[in-house]
DNA sequence: CCGCATCCTACTTGATACTG
DNA sequence: CAGTATCAAGTAGGATGCGG
């Protein structure tokens, strides 16, 4: 009765799950996309990298975050993760060959914002400039 | 006194932001790494859109969602958003310029999922099988 | 030195109801 | 039909302390 709407609602997430779980794009969205994923696929770009390293270089990220991003790379297989078993541990982490092929398309991503953020900023600024009017 | 802690973190996140903000990459995969904006983009490749148009045709993101997305796109100067005040309104939403010039970096991705998704998930399943193995 | 586990906070998302 | 406001809930991110 009271449930048809619901019901509705059910079914249309459920038939969006579905197109969601045969979208390559967005599976692939989901890591390159994810908050750090780039950033250490770029930092790897010039070869292998001790975890501090990383840590280092991407500050701002916090170890859970980078061990996180890392950890979801590797399943991936975007990188490779190599424990040398010295005292203290040593791990060194490197960018596979599919983690390579992803270089180009992240540097398309990267020239087109790097060619037009000037035009999005403008544009945010005259959207906010008329906000503030309208208010 | 109680303040220190959370101090910290204020000042933490303001180093981050700063990082972040001279980041042009990171601004724009903010929004075309978004949930829903990549969807919509594709949507409005073909020409122009009504609202209720891609609420249909992305079926699953709610109301609130589609409307926070084409509004985070226009601010970008993606899209445009034309009202012509009928009874009921109508509304239309259509690429810029600038947002058709960000569909070759899409399909860029898009292609480089489509080839490489099959290694991916080959890779998650070999990864889950040897997490699985050490369980 | 590396990374895991825990706890906690904040942001994002979604459902629902209401206005123009 | 399009959009906004509010509230509840899930998830991501971060701080900290312990173990290998």
């Amino acid at each position: 009765m009271t449930r048809t709407a619901e019901q509705r609602r059910t079914d249309a997430k459920v038939v969006y799950d579905a197109y969601m779980a045969l979208c390559p794009t967005r599976q692939v969205m989901a890591t390159v996309g994810d908050k750090w994923a780039g950033l250490v696929v770029n930092a790897l770009a010039d070869g292998p990298r001790r975890h501090g390293e990383l840590r280092t270089r991407i500050a701002g990220a916090s170890q859970k975050m980078l061990t996180q991003t890392l950890r979801a790379l590797e399943r991936d297989g975007l990188v490779t993760r190599t424990v040398t078993p010295s005292v203290p541990v040593r791990v060194d982490y490197e960018l596979t060959a599919l983690g390579r092929s992803l270089l180009p398309v992240l540097q398309a991503l990267k020239a087109w914002s790097e060619t037009h953020i000037e035009d999005v900023l403008t544009a945010r600024e005259a959207y906010d400039a008329r906000e503030a009017a309208n208010a």
